[in-house]
DNA sequence: AATATAAACGGACCGCGGTCCGTTTAGTCT
DNA sequence: AGACTAAACGGACCGCGGTCCGTTTATATT
C-alpha cells in the first residue's frame, strides 16, 4: 500500500534510531555539553550532514529528546488528575503548574537549556506558546479579568524560565521549593486584587 | 608622579579608543550582527587577540559599549526626578521603571541582546543585581510584605527581559505601550493584594 | 643612552554549529 | 533483472567566538 505522504526511507529510519541511541548515550556520560554534533555523528557512525538532515540544528535535536517527557507534562495538566489536571479549582492548578514546571526544568536542566537556543529565539518553541494559553485560560476561569491577558500570561511564565530558575538553584542554592512557594505567592497575588 | 595601581600603557589606551570607534562603526553600518570580533580586530587594525584582552569577550564588548547609556539609566532611577527617581510613591516608581526599561530595550535592542550572552549566563551582569535590589526596595516600601522579597521581585524583573520583549514587539507587533500597560497591570496587581 | 621587564601585541590555531554539493542507495516501475 | 529517480548520505568547507604563545614595545631604572 503506497501512503498518501511518502514514508521514511528504511535507511533513514534505522540512522534516526542509531542517532537517538547514540545521542543519549553520550548525554547519559558527560552531560548535555558532551553532546556536539561531530561527536554525535561519529558516535552513531554517520556523516554530520545526516545528523543536520534529521534534526535541523543542536536546539531541534534536543527539542527531540525531550519530545517525550514534555508530551507526558502537557497530557498531564490537560488532562491528567487535580490539582494539576482539570478538577481542581483553576488557581490550584494554575499553582500546581508551575510547581510542576519547577520540578521538570529541576530534573531535565541542561537539556532544556540546550533546547532553548532554537534557531529563532527560545519563543518560538510550541510548548511555550501552550503554557500562555493554558495559563491564560486558568487565570480567566479563575476570574482574573484583563485587558491583556496574553500579555499577562506572557509575564507570569516568564517567571518559569529555565535559564532563570537554573541559574537561581545552581548559583544561588535557592531550593525548588522556595522557587514553587514564590510563584504560588505571585500567583495569588495576581488573582488576588480586583 | 607614579601611580598606585599600574596606569594603562598608552598604546593600550590607543588601540582602545580605535576598537570601540571601530566597534560603533561597525554597528552603525550592519547592524549588531555585523559586529563579528575577526571583523572587529580588521577594521581597527588591531590583533585579534589585542581585542580579546581588552575586553574578554563579545559580550563584556557590547556591556562597554552600552556602558554610558546603562549608566545614565541607573543614575536616573536612583536620583532622578520623579516619577522615576525618588519623591514619588514607590508603585508610580515602579511603573515608570518598567515603562522606561522597556523604552531602553527598544532603543538599544540589538545591542542588549548581544551583551546578554555572556559567558555565565545574562543574570550575572552587574546591572541585573541592582535592578532587582531596586525593584525589591520599591515593593517593600509600598507596602508589599513578602516572605521572599528577592525572588519576588525576581520574578517582575523577568518580565522585563529584553530577549522576551524584543519578541513580542518584533514578532508578534506588540506595542511598547502595552507592553507599559500590561507592566503597571502586573506591578499594581502584585501590590494590590494584602 | 643602555638595559631590563612587565605589559601589550598579533595571528595561527581550535572546536563549535551549520551549509553545500557531488555521490550513493532504497524503492518503484516496466 | 534492469533502469530510473527521488531521497538520503557524508565529509570537506565556512565563519564564528575564543585561546595560546612567541614576539614586540612602552616605560622605569641606572
Amino acid at each position: 500500500m503506497t501512503p498518501v505522504t511518502a514514508a521514511e526511507r528504511s535507511d533513514a529510519a534505522r540512522n534516526r534510531e542509531r542517532l537517538l541511541l547514540a545521542a543519549r548515550d553520550l548525554i547519559e556520560q558527560g552531560g548535555a555539553a558532551a553532546l556536539t554534533m561531530d561527536r554525535l555523528a561519529e558516535h552513531a557512525g554517520v556523516g554530520k550532514g545526516t545528523v543536520f538532515r534529521r534534526f535541523g540544528s543542536r536546539a531541534g535535536l534536543m527539542l527531540t529528546l525531550l519530545n517525550d517527557s514534555e508530551a507526558a507534562f502537557q497530557a498531564r495538566f490537560l488532562f491528567g488528575p487535580p490539582p494539576l489536571g482539570p478538577g481542581a479549582l483553576p488557581m490550584d492548578r494554575l499553582i500546581a503548574f508551575g510547581t510542576e514546571r519547577i520540578a521538570y526544568v529541576v530534573e531535565y536542566g541542561d537539556l532544556v537549556l540546550a533546547a532553548g537556543n532554537a534557531s529563532r529565539g527560545r519563543f518560538e518553541v510550541p510548548a511555550v506558546a501552550l503554557w500562555n494559553q493554558h495559563v491564560e485560560m486558568l487565570l480567566r476561569a479563575g476570574g482574573v479579568e484583563s485587558r491583556e491577558p496574553g500579555l499577562l500570561a506572557g509575564s507570569l511564565t516568564a517567571t518559569l524560565d529555565p535559564e532563570r530558575l537554573l541559574h537561581l538553584i545552581r548559583e544561588h542554592g535557592v531550593t525548588s521549593e522556595r522557587l514553587a512557594a514564590s510563584w504560588s505567592e505571585l500567583v495569588t497575588r495576581v488573582a488576588g486584587s480586583a
